[in-house]
RNA sequence: GCCGGGGUGGCGGAAUGGCAGACGCGGCGGACUUAAAAUCCGCUUCCCGUAAAGGGAGUGUGGGUUCGAAUCCCACCCUCGGUACCA
């Protein structure tokens, strides 16, 4: 093997960096990109003998028009990690994809007249220029696109087995409505009362709609033992899963609606006996046929007036409590007394039974509701020290029961216990368990997405789509009208079709799948890209399954983390996968921001494409992992990008060193130095690197850099440990800076790409120094530092630092009376003033 | 309101009980150059001190634990996310 150094800059001609062998990003970025693709060195096979597999995957984007620096930051982080992983040993696979359906197509189909198909296979197009451009390692083999219908068949074959085992439902109910999309959302899209897309404030309506049953798992999705996964995460998705215990108990109403009782939710059945009043949701299904002839009228303007307002003005903590009596009664079946029926709005059809028992004294939304309308306020729990006197607000904490009957001094915690028992054994009710997770919607009316495969045949009634008429298509050559309103609904090809039953004329579904249901199994996809007849192979799936590391934006964390989540545990039960959990680690990359702001394309842009064109794409991908905690974000500047050229030019100039002057052994302790740089350079970056530091990585990189040149210029090295060293540092920066570093290891006379080599071994031992510095502190300030022997001994180490004349001046006319030692470390010397 | 992250030089950030400010930006000074750019070298937390020596202060605020605290504990402030009438 020759090393060529002919043609490159040597520290003695013109400096570093400058001359015709110039680090010069556009061209070796463009050449390796090709030769990237035409060796393929990215494909993966499903079995390397002696490697393990790494399922390194990050969540796919959505094609709209580029990449943006925020794609740049997630993307180049997990490609950085994924070659790190590679280099560890592994078996990479690293997969690429597009979550191809959604609203921006159409909406762009809407105002441009652009065709939705048409505008997002551009955008894919570009996308993959741009990921080209950025040098990512995908295993382009395994791409996957959900808007082709080889891929978005599988969700409606998915769709139909979730169907036939009663997981996928329809059902007339009151869905989320956002009236800029024109179209239902899920709970899990609606943010603050509002779209989670366009921020328009989302209304309720009445809408048949399909479901997922993913309550079914809620208990189950609680349970996160097998999940390497942020906390911040776990405890989200706990709290919207939103699981409590309490006690669900009948108000008879017999008097005004034969055989009805009004079932109420509580978590404190203990204040049962201080129930002075039960309110109804206003959309309780009760609420009709409670409401007495007299109220009639102000029970319909005030449940006609609740609907009209919007879920933020709903929902408003802020908001007065407001209600109005039915003019019913019903009876408390602990005490057997009458309390009034109200309609309330700060009550939720959605939570819980609907219906609420009115403890003013317990609960502070009861307390306000019951002050305005003069409704009793009744102790149940007493404080130690209330007096019996009236309250200023509710008493939430516990206490000693009283107004309770047979239960009247028990403390609270008890009487919870107690009276729930009663309630049981009388068969007034029972304990329950209700959760805040709602069945995930899955309906849009919306044509860029996967046809519903239903049909709706008069006489046969829903029939689903048989398995083998998928997939369902979507129709070319759509017509978008300025109503909004999805194409499917009013053209007649796609419309209108036969049932499968009777053969009969009927009518197709037009809603499409939320694009949620792409996403909830892509991972299986990628594992098993082209399995034929099958939407994967289980031997493929399980060679790759559960993903090893899963990298995305805390954003999902309630949305397609949950879904997918409740996919795999679904196709579990239907017998297509054996694990419990898709995503074994997950990891959350930060936000980028820039001048401490979002960035937006309107207000605060920041588009990489000229960034790469200036510097290149290894400096860019650099400079977005040193700009801070990766897994925190980072603030980008543009005058910080220098720091990263000047480092990868050193690199080059390092790489391109004319050697000739080394000798065949070096000076030892030169290179003892270097060897012992080298190993701890070794040791920080991958410990960065496995822990996604890669700021601190870069900047140990930054350092060895340094002392290498140092090494150099000194001259005392042999020509073995220069190289060894240029090899070390190039293989560190390969995951990092992938074009750069392949060209100056195959000009360092090497054959084969780098980042299919292995990462650098370090001995712990030789990073040791032979000498160390010690603080020497007198009452913990620092005084001076001594220089002693790696090893040497608290007595050695003491004397040493009672030797400095800076330490000795402070310890003058004073007693010692302490001595902290930390080896390695310091010595503190402990002093009082003499009397 | 509740839950979580964060608050450190002019700036991005390092350091998770042991020398605060690694690494980088910016700034200042120097080398190279006819000059500039590029590159290289040095200095760069603040205050007192002409300077050096030396000293003092210092990690959002106030308290505490400890020989020693950016780091642990308590109370609070600010900020960024998430979530919110969930009975």
């Amino acid at each position: 093997m020759t090393i060529t150094s002919k043609g490159q800059a040597s520290s003695e001609a013109g400096g570093p960096g400058s001359g015709p062998g110039r680090y010069s990003p556009a061209e070796i970025e463009k050449k390796w990109q090709v030769k990237w693709e035409e060796d393929g060195i990215y494909a993966t096979a499903d079995h390397v003998d002696g490697k393990e597999n790494f399922f390194a995957l990050v969540m796919f984007p959505y094609p709209s028009g580029d990449l943006h620096m925020g794609h740049w930051f997630q993307y180049a982080g997990a490609d950085s990690h994924a070659r790190f992983k590679r280099m560890q040993g592994y078996n990479v696979m690293h997969p690429q994809g597009f979550d191809s359906f959604g609203l921006p197509a159409e909406n762009a189909a809407i105002e441009n007249g652009a065709d939705p198909r048409e505008w997002t296979y551009k955008n894919i197009t570009n996308f993959r220029r741009q990921f080209r451009e950025m040098g990512a390692g995908y295993d382009w083999d395994r791409e996957l696109v959900t808007s082709d219908p080889e891929y978005y068949k599988w969700n409606q074959y998915f769709f139909l087995q979730f169907y036939k085992n009663g997981l996928a439902y329809r059902e007339h109910g009151l869905a989320n409505w956002c009236p800029k999309d024109q179209t239902t959302l899920a709970n899990e899209q609606v943010k603050d009362g509002r779209c989670e897309r366009c921020g328009t404030i989302v209304e309720k309506r009445a809408l048949p709609q399909w479901y997922f049953a993913i309550t079914k798992y809620a208990e189950e999705l609680l349970d996160f033992d097998q999940l390497d996964w942020p906390e911040q995460i776990t405890t989200m998705q706990r709290n919207w899963i939103g699981r409590s215990t309490g006690t669900t108990i009948g108000f008879d109403v017999s008097e005004f609606a034969p055989s009805e009782k009004i079932d109420t939710f509580t978590t404190r059945i203990d204040t049962v006996y201080g129930t002075t009043f039960i309110v109804l949701a206003p959309e309780h299904p009760l609420v009709e046929k409670l409401t007495q002839p007299a109220q009639k009228a102000a029970v319909d303007e005030y449940v006609e007036k609740t609907g009209r307002q919007t879920e933020i003005e709903r929902t408003s903590t802020e908001r007065e409590k407001t209600g109005v009596e039915t003019g019913a009664y019903c009876i408390n079946p602990l005490n057997g007394e009458r309390v009034p029926v109200l309609v309330g709005d700060y009550v939720l059809a959605t939570y819980g039974t609907g219906a609420v028992m009115g403890v003013p004294a317990h609960d502070q939304r009861d307390f306000v509701f019951a002050k305005k309308y003069g409704l009793e306020i009744r102790v149940v729990v007493a404080s130690p020290n209330w007096d019996g006197g009236e309250l200023q607000e509710a008493w939430l904490p516990a206490g000693t029961q009283v107004n309770s009957g047979e239960f009247d001094g028990l403390s609270s915690t008890e009487g919870m216990g107690a009276i729930a028992e009663k309630i049981e054994a009388s068969g007034w009710g029972e304990r329950t368990v209700t959760y805040h997770l709602r069945d995930w919607l899955i309906s849009r009316q919306r044509f860029w997405g996967t046809p519903i495969p239903i049909i709706y045949c008069d006489d046969c009634g829903t029939v689903p789509v048989p398995e083998q008429d998928l997939p369902v298509l979507l129709p070319e050559k759509v017509k978008f009208e300025a109503d909004g309103r999805s194409p499917l609904t009013r053209d007649p090809d796609f419309l209108n079709t036969t049932c499968p039953d009777c053969g009969k004329a009927a009518r197709r579904e037009t809603d499409t799948l939320d694009t949620f249901v792409c996403s909830a199994w892509y991972h299986l996809r990628f594992a098993s890209p082209r399995p034929g007849e099958d939407p994967f192979d289980n031997e493929q799936v399980r060679a790759w399954s559960p993903v090893t590391s899963y990298i995305g934006g805390r954003e999902h964390a309630v949305m397609h983390l949950l879904y997918s989540r409740f996919f795999n545990k679904a196709l579990r039960d239907l017998g297509f996968v054996e694990f419990d959990e898709p995503y074994a680690k997950l990891m959350n990359q930060g936000m980028l921001i820039k001048d401490h702001k979002k960035i937006s394309k309107r207000s605060n842009p920041l588009n990489p494409d000229p960034i790469v064109e200036q510097h290149g794409a290894d400096t860019l991908r650099c400079y977005l992992m040193f700009l801070g905690p990766w897994d925190q974000g980072g603030d980008w500047s543009d005058s910080g990008i220098n720091g990263i050229k000047r480092w990868l030019g050193r690199v080059w100039d390092v790489a391109g060193r004319d050697f000739s002057g080394l000798g065949e052994s070096g000076d030892a302790e030169a290179e003892r130095s270097l060897e012992r740089v080298s190993h701890a350079t070794t040791q920080r970056v991958i410990t960065d690197m496995e822990a996604f530091k890669f700021n601190t990585s870069i900047a140990a990189l930054m350092e060895f850099t340094t002392a290498l040149i140092h090494a150099h210029d000194a001259g005392k090295i042999s020509v073995r440990s220069w190289r060894a060293g240029v090899e070390r540092l190039l293989l560190h920066t390969a995951p990092l800076a992938p074009h750069i570093a392949e060209e100056l290891w195959e000009r360092t006379g090497h054959t084969g790409s780098i980042h299919l080599e292995m990462n650098p071994e370090f001995d712990e031992a030789l990073t040791a120094t032979e000498t160390i510095t010690l603080a020497v502190q007198v009452n913990g300030k620092v005084r001076d530092q001594v220089e002693v022997p790696a090893d040497v001994n608290q007595d050695d180490a003491v004397a040493a630092a009672k030797a400095s004349s800076k330490v000795a001046r402070h310890l003058e006319g004073m007693i010692e009376v302490k001595l902290i030692y930390v080896p390695g470390r310091l010595v503190n010397i402990v002093v009082r003033p003499q009397v």
